[in-house]
DNA sequence: AAAAAATACGCAAATCATTTGCGAGTACTT
DNA sequence: AAGTACTCGCAAATGATTTGCGTATTTTTT
């Protein structure tokens, strides 16, 4: 099943990918067709295998979910566009404050920053 | 100039909109084209008079600039679909310690949180 | 193991928010 | 008033994603 290659990609990508570029990946292994790469992806999202995130580009990024982790939230550099992991803000403790003060039920979360990464801010300078 | 209808719908409403939801509005007054709404509103956001959010449903959302307002951070409830602002985060502050700690330099930044407003998770009990 | 039922997939066309080319209308400059 | 620049409407284009449909492949049933 081509589901699996999809999950190989994704699961030997530390960062999220785009459903293009697995695409591309999966390509090089077997010949499949973006829609099935689409489909494939909404399944897994919706058994929670895979975590879905549209960035300000409008495009959908995806990654294995993972539990206890905060590295879905990402600081993306305006040049080189790279998205760099965070894991500066507690998300799940900032989930049960946000709970516990306002009342909002919170299933879901995005963060995206947006600039200019250590290595482009050095790099302009020069 | 029909700039100053798009401006005036954005200056009389709290919350965000969307173009299609300005189109609708300033229709009402002027004989508009939604084309001329995207692009008026593209200049504004270019001039950084008006901030522009694309959520996870892929629509862009807009907004007036508010240079020291955290406004432009929202949870969703999954169900009303409304947008309630959160001032729980201090942003600004976050950036920061982002910036120190890590030596990214935050341009801006978007959070979005999803989930079940009080009032409707009230009402799911019934 | 063959038939039946269910699922996966490729392909082409559709969708939908947003953008763009172009021509006409309006405003501003000299 | 002529010339230049900007504003806008309209129709077509764009690009990521979805969908209908027919075929192939897998799974279940007998």
């Amino acid at each position: 099943m081509k589901k699996d290659f999809i999950f190989d990609v994704l699961k030997n990508t530390p960062n999220s990918l785009t459903a293009e570029e697995i695409y591309n990946d999966v390509s090089q292994k077997v010949k499949i067709n973006l829609s099935t790469v689409y489909r494939t992806l909404n399944n897994l999202v919706e058994k929670e295998i895979v975590t879905k995130v549209v960035r300000q580009d409008k495009i959908a990024y995806y990654e294995l979910a993972d539990e206890n982790s905060n590295n879905k939230y990402y600081m993306i550099c305006d040049v080189c566009n790279n998205a760099f992991p965070t894991d500066i803000l507690d998300v799940n403790k900032l989930t049960r404050k946000i709970k516990r003060e306002t009342g909002f039920n919170i299933t879901s979360q995005t963060l995206e920053f947006h600039g200019i990464c250590p290595e482009c801010t050095k790099k302009s300078k020069i």
